[in-house]
DNA sequence: AAGGTAACCTGACTGC
DNA sequence: TGCAGTCAGGTTACCT
């Protein structure tokens, strides 16, 4: 589920809900995810008032009083805001209460429970991390932050930073737009959707794909990105009692997972290879 | 530095 | 119905 729309998608539903207010408790039920989770968080995190929400990749940073949770979503994570009192499933491995009530927008039920921030990871490749002190610092400093590429939706990712930054390159341009420590938040489906746009084959090497190519794949890249934002922030604009599941953008798919389907320009039938053990898909006559 | 592979873990699905 | 095998939206660690 979570590529940096999805997560920039889960940012926006849960901000309004949770910015500003203060933490009445946390509860972690399992020693650890990825990396061991900061259980001593049952003591800090009480008390401190949740000052915003941002996000870095597709990790979420939460910024409070002292310092900062840190929040990855792995491959099977999802943030759900609940009512207090609901019973945790198997893989609910973290709740923090907030002291807010639960005000569900969209829904004609309100509820005067106090509002539960709930992480759900069955997969456990997710993580979440505190890091004490100042965000701005760890952004810079941080072992997982300091190696991250660029955010491709901000202007400084152009075709001339791509140019610059695949000269040289032998490897294959779609393993190289996943690859977060050059370019965050492009997984596995926005990789194929962007390079399906682009009309770029994805074994092409990188470093030898011109300019004017480059600056035709970094628009499709934003417009991808951008379009399963508002088509997610459809699906997920209430995220109450939401399962977590990804939004409407499926149905806008041009490649990714469509095998054997016809190519919605062309007709040919979309194709499937594995390139780093990862499923690509794509079209032969429209990506050269 | 670059490039490729295995590993972490559970659940859903396929085919026999 | 059961069981084995495969696959899944991510990332790091560890090879060459």
């Amino acid at each position: 589920m979570p590529e940096l729309p999805e997560v920039e998608v889960t940012r926006r539903g849960i901000a309004p809900a949770l910015v500003g207010q203060r933490v009445l408790s946390a509860d972690f039920r399992v020693p650890a995810l990825r990396y061991p989770l900061p259980h001593d968080l049952v003591t800090r995190l009480p008390g401190q008032r949740l000052a915003s929400i941002t996000r870095r990749g597709k990790y979420l940073l939460l910024q409070f009083d002292t310092g900062n949770l840190l929040i990855h979503l792995g491959m099977s994570g999802s943030l759900r805001l609940l009512p207090a009192g609901v019973v945790a499933d198997k893989h609910d491995h973290v709740d923090v209460v907030f002291e807010a009530p639960l005000v569900a927008k969209n829904s004609v039920a309100k509820s005067s429970a106090n509002v539960v921030l709930r992480l759900r990871d069955p997969r456990r490749f997710g993580a979440m991390l505190w890091l004490d002190g100042d965000l701005g610092h760890h952004l810079g400093h941080h072992a997982l932050l300091a190696v991250l590429g660029i955010e491709p939706l901000t202007d400084e990712f152009n075709g001339a930073w791509l140019k610059r930054e695949l000269t040289g390159l032998k490897a294959a341009i779609k393993p190289t737009l996943m690859d977060g420590h050059r370019i965050v938040g492009i997984g596995n489906i926005y990789a194929s959707e962007s390079l399906f746009r682009a009309g770029i084959h994805p074994r092409t090497a990188a470093g030898r794909i011109s300019l004017k190519r480059l600056e035709r794949l970094v628009a499709t890249i934003k417009e991808t990105l951008a379009a399963a934002i508002l088509a997610g922030g459809s699906s997920l604009r209430d995220f109450i009692h939401s399962d977590g599941s990804s939004g409407y953008f499926q149905q806008q798919y041009f490649a990714y997972g469509r095998t054997g389907e016809a190519c919605r320009v062309c007709s040919h039938p979309i194709r499937e290879m594995r390139q780093g053990q990862r499923a690509t898909f794509f079209c032969a006559r429209c990506q050269r």
